[in-house]
DNA sequence: TGATTATGTAACTTTTAACATTACATGAAT
DNA sequence: ATTCATGTAATGTTAAAAGTTACATAATCA
């Protein structure tokens, strides 16, 4: 199955912005990821919906963070970027009335939630600073 | 992304499977999973690998259960399909020598990596028996 | 104000992995 | 022998993510 790399890559991003004073373009973004400017924007503009970027046209336009890197977690990030859920397995869903169906997928949903409730909660104990920490990476 | 719906199956095969003194034929079980018999030997035969079906050729064919449900985990099945990760996050490994993407990368696999231990460990807990318990699927 | 630079976004194409299918070989029971 | 069943290689289909094209909109600058 093809993973979603857009968390990686957009924290990436989102640490690396902060070491600049102007906004940083989508094209520029875009080269760093090895990818293209119109996907950038449409990941970005998750982001700004949530109030963590944000956007300018024209001249000296770009891309800026609008909080700073200890206000955001990473489960701010994970949340902004909508996925619906962070498992690759799936449950079938086509003999709902059968009591063993019913059975096996409880219990396979029971265990993933209780694994994806602890992956939030440590998402949300992780904060874009600490991971800048160490580097250079500080406003200047 | 398009979820892997092995697991969730066959668990529901196996259990189906002891109601049955005499084989269950691929065809038989594809009509139950509503696909293809090539689809069910396939994924059959990788617990066969593992030794907790048995298949037969020919008349009075198919596939039977070689342990007691009661011997067989959620891990065990899961394991035995070999699925690599159970998460549809992936990491971005295309600037392994920037120290942000490495921390981030890091970070993202410390949670993943305790999320799905704990994942693991549960399905470890759970035996096909307890998921059928309560259902008349106790062998005749 | 007109050219330039940048984002915004709809429409479309490509890629990838799960899943499905076809075709034919092998082996067992009658 | 014939029939029934699995074994498996090769190929086709499908859906979601990612990528691309095309053009509109907005801001800056000369």
């Amino acid at each position: 199955m093809r993973k979603d790399s857009r968390l990686s890559r957009v924290l990436h991003v989102l640490i690396h912005l902060n070491m600049f004073e102007h906004p940083v373009t989508s094209e520029a973004i875009a080269k760093m990821l090895r990818t293209n400017p119109v996907v950038v924007r449409r990941t970005m503009a998750t982001l700004r919906e949530q109030g963590f970027v944000e956007s300018v046209k024209g001249h000296n336009g770009g891309w800026s963070l609008k909080k700073p890197l200890a206000d955001i977690t990473l489960l701010d990030i994970h949340r902004s970027l909508g996925e619906s859920s962070v498992f690759t397995i799936g449950l079938t869903d086509e003999h709902t009335q059968c009591p063993i169906e019913q059975a096996v997928n409880q219990s396979l949903q029971d265990v993933m939630n209780e694994a994806e409730t602890l992956m939030l909660k440590r998402f949300g104990q992780v904060n874009l600073a600490a991971l800048a920490k160490g580097f250079d990476v500080g406003k200047k």
